[in-house]
RNA sequence: CGGGGUGUAGCGCAGCCUGGUUAGCGCGCGUGCCUUGGGAGCACGAGGCCGCCGGUUCAAAUCCGGCCACCCCGACCA
């Protein structure tokens, strides 16, 4: 048994009263509930609470990676800023990355990320195919210096974090390495006891070929998922793809012709003006990307997806252009431009362009659109492609189903990185042939800190947290109620003293301290079971068996208490 | 970085505009009494570089300047 989880003895510093910098509900519970405290921005300390809870994720995902075949090392923060340079992100990285000088005055970094360290490490020591695969994971605390922290542990500077780097002989090998990672992490998430979609995520230009992000389902998520309501295909905003309409017959349209819209620049006050649907007008759109400008369709009620756009054309950086391009590109200025008439850019349309009928664009001239324009008739693109934003409601790209949108939290990343970090770095094994060859690798992170803010996200209620067992920093908490009555007292300490002897971790709320602060606390603290222990029930030799989630109270004998806990446990677990 | 906001007791806030005794309130904390099934009550008490530096003034939490810290917002416009 465990003789010091007790309250009276415990370090949790519970508020009344919400923090006045905290604004999403895990911050104000975890300060609340004396989970965390702030040292400064986007810095945490962990208290007994806190850190409980942290240790249990860390340990479910632990068990997992070692399960899938992952080798747990520990790597340092601190980093050399020549490894950096090797591999060309000391220039690339930017202002997230917090470099310092030594006393030798030499470059260093915090690590915000560990493919230098890691592929350095492997570089030296592994040099055969035979000594393939090899993936290794650790688990510590990485720093990046962001923009503007927020939401306490959803975006801070400082977090844990999981990482885990596979090596592997050959892409397809990579492949095996990368599901196996997959099949992790669902694992994980699904021990959490937490509501979760495994995503398509885009991957970028240089980031291999594909990439995935587990997303804890919460409407306060930072992020959007599209999901099929029929299907398993879920996809972040970024990459989600959609269904293609088949083209409708274009409907008659008269000849096109110009009409005044005098201040009317917006989507929204040209379909008020003119009284027509958002759905028929064409927003055109003026893009500057590092090769040059370039111009973009999108139905009225949609909304460009940049990514999309920038992957299609392969280039670094692409924006939305400033005024001054838009009148030199169009002859017009920004909020009246359309595609008839454009020429010298390259015109790219998604492909709801292409069934839109008759249409309403801009005029190229202020104050001025273009009434029933057709497509085909009236202009010409040059490439026609997905370059919307999926919206709710769209057909599924996989099965034609329909696609509805989430928030979501991203908890985990997959991503196979290739020959990018063995390329840079020189990571190279000699294959049965005796032929060298890069090591092709893949990386995998997991926020464990923003894990845990997550999961309070997707599990309270008004009166706090409500951990899901598995990563609760307790199972249960015993709380005698009444008078200082040492019967009740002593029954107290048997049923805490029963719990742990089963394995079950048990907070004794010994306070001295009325019934209702106890409740409160403990609610709010969310621990899943609560055993009150009090005169009335006593009597009949029984005790209070409370579930946190449903609220229900059962009387059960002081002798099957444990039983009973388990019992529960389980069907909890069974939801 | 740009814009906005806030710094007063451990926490949440008032006071500042219109300068002037000993800087308040609620919660929390300590002691005592009382109470004991959903954050009780009474009494007494401890606790403050009013963010920092400078200026104005007989006098600054209050006015002015600078700095620092923290919080919020920052493509959707074609």
């Amino acid at each position: 048994m465990n003789r010091f989880m007790k309250m009276s003895r415990f370090f949790v510093p519970t508020l009344k009263e919400d923090p006045a910098d905290a604004e999403v509900i895990s911050h104000k519970l975890m300060m609340r509930a004396g989970m965390i405290r702030k040292l400064t921005a986007g810095i945490y300390s962990y208290l007994p609470l806190g850190y409980r809870a942290l240790r249990k994720v860390e340990q479910i995902v632990r068990e997992e990676m070692d399960l899938a075949g992952a080798q747990e090392v520990f790597l340092p923060m601190v980093q050399p800023g020549e490894l950096w340079v090797e591999s060309g992100r000391w220039e690339v990285y930017g202002k997230e990355l917090l470099r310092f000088k030594d006393r030798h005055d030499r470059d260093y970094c915090l690590g915000p990320t560990h493919e230098e360290v890691i592929t350095d490490l492997v570089r030296r020591d592994v040099r055969s195919y035979r000594h393939l695969p090899l993936n290794l994971y650790q688990i510590q605390t990485k720093f990046r210096d962001e923009i503007r922290p927020r939401f306490g542990l959803m975006r801070g500077r400082e977090f844990m974090m999981k990482d885990g780097y596979s090596f592997d002989v050959s892409d397809k090998a990579a492949d095996v390495s990368y599901s196996l990672m997959w099949q992790a992490y669902k694992n994980v998430f699904a021990r959490c006891g937490l509501r979760f979609r495994a995503v398509e995520a885009d991957s970028g230009p240089i980031g291999g070929s594909f990439s995935h992000e587990f997303m804890v389902l919460a409407d306060t998520g930072e992020d959007t998922v599209v999901a099929c309501t029929f299907c398993d295909y879920a996809a972040n905003m970024e990459k989600a793809e959609m269904g293609v309409p088949a083209p409708v017959p274009s409907e008659t349209c008269g000849p096109m012709r110009r009409v005044d819209t005098p201040g009317a620049s917006t989507i929204e006050d040209v379909s008020k003006f003119l009284n027509v649907k958002p759905e028929h007008l064409i927003k055109t759109l003026i893009l500057r990307s590092e090769r040059g400008p370039v111009a973009v369709l999108i139905r009225g009620d949609h909304e460009l997806n940049l990514v999309k756009v920038k992957n299609h054309l392969n280039v670094m950086d692409l924006d939305f252009a400033d005024s001054r391009t838009i009148e030199e590109v169009t002859g017009g200025p920004l909020g009246f431009s359309g595609p008839v008439g454009l020429k010298n850019v390259d015109l790219l349309a998604d492909h709801a362009i292409r069934s839109i009928g008759c249409a309403v664009a801009g005029a190229n001239e202020k104050d001025a659109h273009l009434v029933d324009v057709n497509p085909g008739r009236d202009f010409h693109v040059d490439r026609t492609g997905d370059f919307r934003c999926a919206m709710g409601g769209d057909p599924c790209p996989r099965c034609g189903g329909k696609l509805q949108l989430f928030r979501g939290i991203e908890v985990g990343h997959l991503f196979k990185l290739g020959e990018k970090y063995s390329e840079a770095m020189n990571a190279r094994f000699l294959d049965a042939e005796g032929a060298e060859k890069p090591m092709v690798m893949g990386c995998y992170g997991i926020g464990i800190s923003r894990t845990v803010a997550a999961a309070i996200e997707q599990n309270h209620d008004e009166d706090g947290i409500i951990f899901p067992p598995p990563i609760a920093p307790f199972t249960v908490i015993v709380t005698p109620v009444g008078a200082k009555d040492t019967e009740i007292e002593e029954a107290a300490e048997h049923v805490y003293a029963e719990l742990w002897a089963n394995g079950i971790e048990t907070l004794l709320d010994d306070r001295d301290e009325r019934p209702g602060v106890k409740f409160k606390d403990a609610d709010l603290i969310g621990i899943p079971f609560r055993i009150t222990i009090g005169k009335k029930a006593m009597a009949q030799g029984k005790v209070e068996l409370r579930n946190r989630k449903t609220k229900k109270v059962e009387l059960v004998d002081i002798s099957a208490a444990v039983p009973a806990v388990k019992d529960r446990l389980e069907a909890w677990s069974a939801e």
